[in-house]
DNA sequence: GAATCAGCAGTTTTT
DNA sequence: CTGCTGATTC
């Protein structure tokens, strides 16, 4: 029997909830996940079948989360329930209808790397003169204007990037489709596009009769379809999530998805969960006082039982150098007192904001993490040795084959390569085609000749028992594969330093290792290569390799996107400036902070015992030092604030730096037990 | 091809 | 000021 005794009274009534929609607006630290997972648990055991449950997160890592915690509940009949992202939902539905999508069986997924790539190449083919232009801000603007199914790019600024983007857009889906390959919205777009047929329609609607929605705020309007269509049948459809957390509009979440969930979903029961389990009496206080002056919201006022704690601490600092130093020796302190360093994090708006705190953590020699940044698959050996196997999986994917076509080395130079793409597009079959058939009907130097045939000689054989690999095979075919391309003997020709050498061997070893493990894990009765490449291109952002050591002992920065989700019992909220949070380009662009205010909001609701809010009076910005104003989210702080001023006439001289310096680090030796 | 230079822009990033 | 990109050069 389900023990509901642990649950506070709305949030059992959310887990013993029986028919029809339900919204649960659950504010930071309400135990929100905790709802879910139990209400699945209580689901199956009311005798619903649990493969007939969905369950859907944005994040895999919210996805493995849930599968574990609810475990812990109902054991091994959790993994029965279909757990899910978004995006995997929308490839589970390809799969199997990717014939009404318009799609042939082995397409590509498209991560945002491949899609540069696409972008790059139609900038190069058809925007000489803006070549220079940046790839991703153009590949923003087609994104948005294919995610709201228009029919071209729509002008908001005008600038040059709409404009390419507007003569992009056509020529970007005319080559998905040639490549047959999709990226990260089609997967959802298409989904919606094989829905619209009635057998496809009728049988995914048939297939789950509950389903449950984590971080509902953060939802498309393509996802509201999606679960529209899914739903349709029985209205099932509970969804948790916090208007107030809602922070990726900018990426297409439509806030209004969760204010309007009761119109969409008719007959809708609604609970708040408002008691929050992470956050003293004080922080929560002034999180409600900064949220409470947004507009469009379900108006929600958390507390807590966990006592008043200490107050919000606001400190002006003098330079982003004082702020810096500031939380590095308040940081000393709470050490000193005994707080680990895993317990306290940095969080800012912007990740350039990391480097001084970076700086100044490693001269103390305080540990310390930087959440974020570049990931595993974005490795170059990385990403050359995944496209080695889209290519063999998907010989039309032409940005994975000019991606390797001369990796490494074999003599093929840009000219090559551009006469070869001629080529496939006079012909119309394709760079892959055209590579095979070089023959007499292209022009090309004879070391770019003798480098093409030997690459098709070596890789065709390869690739097409790659292709087939089933398992017991995947893994050491492509390991072959590299080893006859000589991509490990390239790596070890680049001659760099003997650490990275050995760092990007073990890179590329990693990918074997993992088309290994993927053999061991899947269930996969279809072609292995496929599979692997999707669901790695799905799983890319959160494969970095993070154990529970890697954050050990460890002091967090991350911006204030990353943290949602997170808590620490020690939070630094730094450069908390107008410009800054709220962004200078929201202050430009629209009237609307709503978004700036609900990340104050966010960052503020991670700490747990202890929030400091600080802000510099003058910065150094692009080699200027630039006076500073503090956020104008600060003004709306319970009064009094506290504030700790840390203020300086001028600018310490290079003796007293370097004595604070000697006298900060032996105090941080002390404290820590550093030997020198 | 690798090295160097000039020019430019400068948020956030679950998949 | 930095970091990246594409162009230029040897």
């Amino acid at each position: 029997m389900l023990d509901l005794s642990r649950l506070n009274p709305p949030q059992r009534e959310a887990v013993l909830h029986e028919e029809g929609p339900l919204l649960v607006l659950a504010g930071a630290g309400s135990g929100k996940t905790r709802v879910i997972i139990h209400r699945v648990a209580r689901l199956i055991e009311r005798g619903v079948r649990p493969e007939r449950i969905l369950g859907v997160t944005f994040t895999n890592k919210a996805a493995n989360e849930m599968r574990e915690r609810l475990k812990g509940l109902v054991g091994r009949t959790a993994h029965s329930v279909h757990l899910s992202t978004f995006h995997a939902l929308g490839l589970s539905i390809l799969r199997e209808e990717y014939e009404a999508a318009g799609l042939s069986a082995g397409f590509s997924i498209y991560d945002t790397g491949d899609q540069m790539g696409l972008v790059r190449e139609l900038l190069r083919q058809t925007r000489v003169a803006d070549r220079r232009l940046d790839a991703y801000k153009i590949l923003e603007c087609i994104l948005a204007a294919k995610r709201k199914r228009l029919a071209e790019v729509e002008f908001d600024t005008g600038d040059d990037y709409e404009l390419a983007a507007y003569d992009l857009y056509p020529r970007y889906v005319e080559q998905m489709r040639a490549y047959n390959a999709v990226d990260f919205d089609d997967l959802l777009l298409r989904a919606m596009t094989a829905l619209e047929n009635q057998g496809v329609r009728a049988r995914w609607s048939q297939r789950y009769d509950f389903l449950l929605v984590d971080e509902y705020q953060d939802t498309s309007p393509d996802q509201l379809e999606l679960l529209q269509v899914l739903a349709a049948r029985h209205g099932n459809v509970c969804v948790v999530g916090d208007d107030d957390q809602a922070i990726y509009a900018w990426r297409g979440a439509a806030v209004d998805n969760i204010l309007s969930f009761a119109s969409n979903f008719p007959g809708t029961r609604e609970i708040i969960l408002d008691q929050n389990y992470r956050s003293t009496s004080n922080i929560l206080a002034s999180a409600n006082a900064v949220i409470k002056n947004n507009a469009a919201r379900k108006e929600k006022v958390l507390w807590s039982a966990l006592g008043e704690g200490e107050p919000v601490q606001i400190v002006a600092c003098g330079t982003a150098e004082d702020e810096a130093e500031m939380v590095i020796e308040t940081i000393g302190k709470l050490v000193y007192d005994g707080a680990k360093h895993d317990d306290i994090a940095i969080l800012y708006r912007a990740n350039v904001q990391s480097q001084i705190f970076e700086e100044t953590l490693a001269l103390q020699h305080i540990p310390f993490r930087v959440v974020g940044g570049q990931s595993f698959f974005d490795r170059k050996e990385v990403r050359d040795a995944v496209a080695f196997l889209q290519v063999a999986q998907n010989p039309y994917d032409e940005v994975a084959l000019r991606r390797i076509i001369n990796v490494p080395h074999r003599g093929i130079g840009a000219t090559s390569v551009e006469r070869l793409v001629q080529y496939g597009e006079r012909t119309g079959k394709g760079l892959w085609h055209a590579m095979n058939n070089a023959g007499a009907d292209i022009d090309l130097p004879p070391a770019a000749r003798a480098g093409l045939q030997s690459f098709v000689d070596t890789f065709g054989p390869i690739a097409r028992e790659l292709k087939q690999a089933t398992r017991g095979s995947l893994g050491v075919t492509a390991h072959k594969l590299f080893d006859a391309l000589g991509l490990r003997q390239s790596i070890i020709d680049a001659d760099e330093s003997p650490n990275v050498t050995a760092k990007r061997i073990e890179n590329l070893e990693h990918v074997t290792r993992a088309l290994e493990r993927f053999e061991g894990y899947t269930e996969a009765s279809g072609p292995l290569l496929t599979e692997f490449l999707r669901v790695s291109a799905l799983t890319r952002g959160d494969s970095e390799p993070e154990d529970e050591d890697e954050k050990k002992g460890k002091v967090t920065l991350m911006t204030l996107h990353s943290a949602k989700g997170l808590e620490f019992p020690y939070v630094f909220l730094v450069g908390v400036e107008e410009e800054l949070l709220p962004h200078k380009r929201t202050i430009e662009m629209g009237l609307d902070f709503g978004e700036e205010r609900r990340l104050c909001y966010v960052g503020m609701t991670r700490a747990r015992k202890r929030l400091w809010m600080s802000y510099a009076k003058t910065r150094m910005r692009y080699g200027r030092l630039e006076p500073r104003t503090p956020s104008r989210f600060l003004d709306e702080l319970p009064e009094p604030p506290v504030i700790e001023r840390r203020d300086r006439e001028s600018p310490p001289t290079e003796d007293e730096a370097d004595a604070k310096a000697d006298e900060f680090f032996a105090k941080m030796r002390a404290t820590l037990g550093i030997e020198e």
